[in-house]
DNA sequence: AATGGCACAATTTTT
DNA sequence: TTGTGCCATT
């Protein structure tokens, strides 16, 4: 293989990095600095210098970024070898780990995964088994804390503002209340969840060192991708893996770092010098994406950062237009006056829908936008909103398929128990649960023998029996592994499935929808089979677990404006961008204006919207916001003042002979559009 | 079991 | 303003 192509056309820095294969490194990529590419040309070189194609290992935190990195590795690696380099998400990494070497820790090898709506209702239901009278808090919360409880984080952050949270002592002794018994209930499901899958291989690391060793072996070259967003277990995970050998390299920046609400620790990236010593660092600063002024104004914000490694970002490109200001009366104008800019900038500069995209602070902010493009006939499509697996009907298909391949999920079991409705209220739950319990056997295998238990009525007990009946046959016709999409065609016509879910909705066009849903699954599972070497029902429950097919699929949505928030944009690019609801209290957003650390992320967040724009960007925001039903003054934000003078225009929508939307163009605009629209 | 009314809260979300 | 969850009623 020849990469010294490549190797010309990179530039000084990313060579260095590329060129860099032996010890620690850190690689310090500004937004849009090529990082991917000298990802995979880094993996290229690595192989092209005789390491075994099977010691590399690339752990990413995405599907989709896993993907597009093996993409781009096997089009360079193209007639150089057949076998491929790990690259693989930190999930399914440790989930591949877990398969093998599971049983070490005395867990069972087929368990469950459980997502985090599966460890809400399992929640749940431990609430009503114990009967707690309190509820005055919200699940969710209490989730949160047992996850940051189990990655080691401490309790609750910072609580600097007080009242800010209502009942932090409450919440926490709860939490404590209910860790344990949150723990005992998935083990005794046989199913772990999304933080077990990290903590028990790191668990497995440290406990058996034979197994370690094994792993060490293997992966001789690792790279972590998007390392300042790592927590404190995949930072132990990592250290650990890289061993002795330290042939470790990390690739993040620590001005995008936007999720340390979620437990990534920013000191991660930061300490990276200190914890590796004799780390080589490169950073890679020439941003090949934005235009000057752009960047200027990116750099300009971020400089105000305190706790950051020192770097700016520049181009070869030139300046650019200037970034522009928009001041709109109120919210309402704001959305209105961004759709009528689109256009006319559509219509002007020729470009399409899709290289527009608004970028908001919270998801509430799509509607209003949403609203004024439909107003305007712009065609757009929200980024976030509903997984295609939040759908009821998916959920309870894979309810059914996770009883099937794991018959002690109880939790599944109870979800679809009287879904299609077979007479199997909660009385009748409750005493085959109760009879399970007595007789120390699993729910499924209660529902088998439910003859035997007194006080359940003749109907209920035989629709009980002929569950495990139904699960027990389709169990065996899916071990075939083979046509499992027509099984599951099957499946839902002798339950009669359709028929349910239609019998729910009130309108045909939700029952349409509905029905295509449940298509769209059984389209998901015929396209597994087809692309998996050894397809199997539980490596289809795997695949859904650990990916959200409809979400990564098409992030960046067919043709339309993509209405998005600050922390999915982060990643993607347009060449434009309009940043809305630039104003105190939303960026910075309130809740975190109290401290220091809540205030440097924010200014992040702006930082990552930035520079997502590739030549122009707009910053938008209003004099009055309607928020919660009341119509509200609002100050602009206070990172606008960051922005350095010079590269900024300031647009007053009060003053009508600056508003930069002259009648003509926007109505000329506006019809053009209809022209198209109607020629299709 | 299904519906309607009321109180209540309201960032961000890779797996 | 909107969505959610709970409770009371049918």
């Amino acid at each position: 293989m020849d990469i010294s192509q490549e190797l010309s056309r990179l530039n000084p820095r990313q060579r260095e990095a590329v060129l860099h294969t032996e010890g620690p490194l850190l690689i310090l990529a500004g937004a849009g600095s090529g990082k991917t590419r000298v990802l995979t040309i880094r993996t290229a070189h690595l192989i092209n210098s005789g390491i075994p194609v099977g010691h590399v290992l690339a752990v990413t935190f995405t599907n989709k970024a896993a993907r597009e990195m093996k993409e781009r590795v096997s089009a360079i690696l193209k007639g150089v070898t057949a076998k491929k380099p790990m690259i693989s998400t930190f999930h399914s990494l440790c989930l591949n780990i877990l398969r093998k070497e599971i049983e070490r820790l005395g867990y069972r090898r087929d368990f469950t995964i459980y997502d985090t709506s599966d460890q809400l209702s399992l929640m749940r239901n431990i609430l009503t088994e114990v009967k707690f009278a309190d509820k005055s808090f919200k699940i969710e919360a209490v989730m949160e804390r047992i996850s940051k409880s189990k990655n080691h984080m401490p309790a609750g952050g910072n609580k600097a503002c007080a009242g800010q949270d209502k009942k932090p002592d409450d919440l926490e002794t709860i939490s404590e209340y209910l860790y344990p018994k949150y723990l005992e209930a998935l083990k005794s499901l046989n199913a772990l969840d999304f933080d077990d899958l990290l903590l028990l291989t790191l668990k497995l690391f440290r406990e058996h060192p034979d197994v370690l060793e094994k792993y060490r072996e293997r992966f001789r070259y690792i790279m972590v991708d998007e390392y300042q967003d790592t927590n404190r277990v995949q930072y132990d995970f990592i250290r650990l893996l890289a061993g002795e050998r330290k042939n470790l390299c990390v690739v993040g920046d620590d001005d995008q770092s936007i999720y340390a609400w979620r437990g990534a620790s920013l000191s991660n990236i930061l300490d990276f010098e200190k914890d590796f010593p004799g780390a080589e660092v490169v950073r890679l600063e020439q941003n090949y994406r934005s235009f000057g002024n752009i960047l200027k104004a990116a750099n300009g914000v971020i400089k105000n950062n305190k706790t950051r490694m020192e770097k700016a970002l520049w181009t070869e490109r030139g300046d650019g237009p200037e970034v522009k200001i928009y001041k709109a009366p109120d919210s309402d104008s704001e959305a209105e006056w961004v759709a009528t800019r689109i256009q006319q900038l559509r219509y002007e500069k020729k470009l399409s829908f899709e290289d527009f995209a608004v970028i908001y602070r919270a998801n509430a902010f799509s509607r209003q936008f949403e609203q004024a493009m439909r107003q305007q006939r712009v065609p757009y499509a929200v980024v976030g909103g509903m997984s295609y697996f939040e759908y009821r009907e998916v959920k309870d298909l894979v309810a059914y398929l996770r009883i099937i391949a794991n018959p002690r999920d109880e939790l599944s079991l109870l979800r679809i128990a009287n879904t299609p409705r077979r007479g199997l209220g909660p009385t009748a739950l409750g005493s085959l649960s109760g009879f399970a319990r007595q007789q120390s056997i699993t729910l499924l295998e209660a529902f088998a023998r439910a003859g035997e238990i007194e006080g359940l009525n003749e109907k209920s007990a035989e629709a009980a029996q002929g569950l495990p009946a139904l699960t027990g046959k389709y169990k065996s016709l899916f071990a075939g592994n083979k046509g499992m999409s027509g099984i599951l065609r099957d499946f839902s016509t002798e339950i009669s499935y359709r028929d349910h879910i239609c019998g729910l909705c009130k309108t045909p066009d939700a029952a349409r929808q509905r029905l295509e849903n449940i298509e769209g699954f059984m389209a998901s599972l015929a396209h597994y089979e087809k692309s998996d070497e050894a397809p199997s029902l539980n490596g289809f429950l795997e695949t859904l677990a650990l990916t959200d097919l409809l979400r990564d699929k098409d992030e960046k949505n067919g043709n339309g404006v993509t209405l998005i928030s600050f922390h999915s944009a982060k990643g993607l690019e347009f060449p434009v961008v309009f940043i809305v609801g630039a104003e105190d209290d939303i960026l910075p957003h309130k809740k975190s204006i109290y401290e220091k650390e809540g205030i440097e992320e924010e200014r992040r967040l702006f930082y990552v919207g930035i520079t997502r724009a590739m030549k122009e960007l707009y910053i938008c925001h209003a004099g009055h916001r309607a928020r919660y039903g009341k119509n509200a003054p609002c100050n602009p934000s206070r990172f606008l003042d960051e922005l350095p003078e010079e590269v900024i225009k300031r647009i007053d929508g009060m003053d009508d002979s600056s508003d930069g939307l002259d009648e003509e163009s926007a109505a000329k605009a506006f019809f053009a559009n209809m022209k198209d629209m109607l020629g299709k």
